[in-house]
DNA sequence: CGCATTATGTTTACAGTGATAACATGTCGA
DNA sequence: TCGACATGTTATCACTGTAAACATAATGCG
C-alpha cells in the first residue's frame, strides 16, 4: 500500500507545502526499498532520488540517516507483529497459536530480509517494549501473555522472562542464521519447528556431574 | 595470535618500498580494528592505513573488500571455535560440557561485537561447515558430537540435524539479541541458560488440543 | 653479471555516500 | 500586504570502494 504514490497521486489531499507530504513519501519509499530487497543497504539519496527530490530534502524531516531508519524500524515491527497476531488467530491460539507465532516471525525474516536486518540492527534500544507497541495484540506483549498462559505457575515472574527470552532467541537465531545463508532455508524446518515442543528447565547447578 | 608482530614493527623488515607479508599484515589489522570495536564498519582504507600503506595496495592480495572480509571471518570462526572447545574441556565435557560452548559462544559475540555480527553476516555460505574447520574439535563438527551423545540415538541423523539448528540458533538468538540491546546483557541471563535444560520435542501434528 | 619480466606498492581519478551551510521559494498569519 | 517561517535546492566537504596508469623492487634467465 502507498508505495506508488510518488509524486502525480499525493499532491492534492491537504492544502500541501510543496510536495505533498514529503516525510509520509520518505518513509514510504524507504520502506518500498528496504522490502524490494535489492540493495543490501539503504541510501538516503536514493529514497531521495525516488521521491523525485534533492537529496538534502531529507534532512529537513530527518535530522539524520539514524533517524529515518529508527522510524521505518517501528514501521516493520509493528508489520511484523501484525503478522504474528494473525497467524496466532490463524492458528487458533494456544500453544499452536503460540508456535505459529514463532513461524511467523520466521517467515516474515525470510520474506523481508533486508528490511528485517536492518530492522533488528537499528531498532532503538527497548524499541521493541516501547509504546508504540502498547496495542493489546502486538509484540512483545503478546509474547508475554503467551509464555505466561503456557508455562507453570510456579515459574513464577523469573520463569516468565526467561522463557521469553529463550523462545524469542529461538525463532530469532533460527531466522538469522537462515538469513545468513549458515543453515539451510527451508519450509519443512520451520514448519518441524513449529510443531515441536520445547521445554527449558532449570537445572540445579551441582558439583556432582 | 599474530597481531603483535606486526603492528608497529613494520621498521625492521619493511624499509621502503616492499613491505614484508603485506598480506598478512593487512589480515591482522583488520581483525585488530574488527576486535577494537571501534567503528561500527570496517573501511578498507582504514586497513591500509594502519599498515601504512596507500588505499589501494590492498588490491594486490584481495580482489575486493568482500575477500578481505571473507579471510577475517574464517580467523573469526576459528577463534570463536577455540573458545568453545576451551570452555568445553574446562567444564569437564558431556552434558555440562556442551552448555559450556554455548556460553562460550555468548561471550565471545559480546566480547567481539563488531567482529561477531560482521562475521556472522559475511562469513560465506557454508562457510563454517568448510575443510577450515576440519580440526576435531572445532566447530559445527563439535556441535555435531555434542548433540549426537545427548539425546536418544531413536532420533535418528533427521534428530540430530535438527538438535544441532535448535541448538545453535538458541545461543545465536540469544546473543544477536543481546548485541542488538533487545535484551539485556548479563552474565546472569547467560549462567541461567547455561544450567538450564533444553528439550526439543516433536510433536505430532494433531487436530486436538 | 645484466637486463627483462613479474610482483608489489603508489598516484590519480571517479562515482557514490552522509552531512553541513548558504541560498531560494513557497505558505501562512498579523 | 508583507514578512516570518517552513520547506526544498545548490554547492561543498570528507569519506568510502575501486579502476587505471604508473613506479619500484625482486626474481630469474641469457
Amino acid at each position: 500500500m502507498s508505495n506508488n504514490d510518488n509524486s502525480v497521486n499525493m499532491t492534492a489531499p491537504s492544502r500541501g507545502y510543496h510536495h505533498g507530504d514529503l516525510r509520509a513519501a520518505l518513509l514510504d519509499a524507504g520502506l518500498d526499498l528496504l522490502k524490494s530487497g535489492s540493495a543490501e543497504t539503504l541510501s538516503l539519496r536514493e529514497v531521495a532520488r525516488r521521491v523525485g527530490v534533492s537529496p538534502t530534502a531529507v534532512y529537513r524531516h530527518f535530522p539524520d540517516k539514524a533517524a529515518l531508519l529508527k522510524e521505518l524500524c517501528i514501521r516493520g515491527a509493528l508489520e511484523l507483529a501484525q503478522a504474528q497476531a494473525q497467524a496466532m488467530r490463524a492458528a487458533g491460539g494456544g500453544r499452536k497459536g503460540f508456535a505459529a507465532t514463532g513461524g511467523a516471525y520466521i517467515r516474515y525474516a525470510l520474506a523481508n530480509p533486508v528490511l528485517f536486518r536492518i530492522m533488528m540492527a537499528n531498532m532503538p534500544p527497548g524499541g521493541f517494549f516501547s509504546s508504540d507497541f502498547s496495542d493489546d495484540q502486538v509484540g512483545i506483549k503478546m509474547l508475554r501473555d503467551n509464555i505466561k498462559s503456557l508455562i507453570p505457575d510456579k515459574a513464577g515472574e523469573e520463569g516468565v522472562l526467561f522463557g521469553m527470552l529463550m523462545s524469542w532467541a529461538q525463532v530469532h537465531g533460527l531466522s538469522m542464521l537462515m538469513l545468513d545463508g549458515h543453515i539451510p532455508v527451508s519450509e519443512d524446518t520451520i514448519k518441524a519447528f513449529e510443531s515441536s515442543r520445547l521445554e527449558f528447565r532449570f537445572v540445579p547447578d551441582q558439583p556432582s556431574e
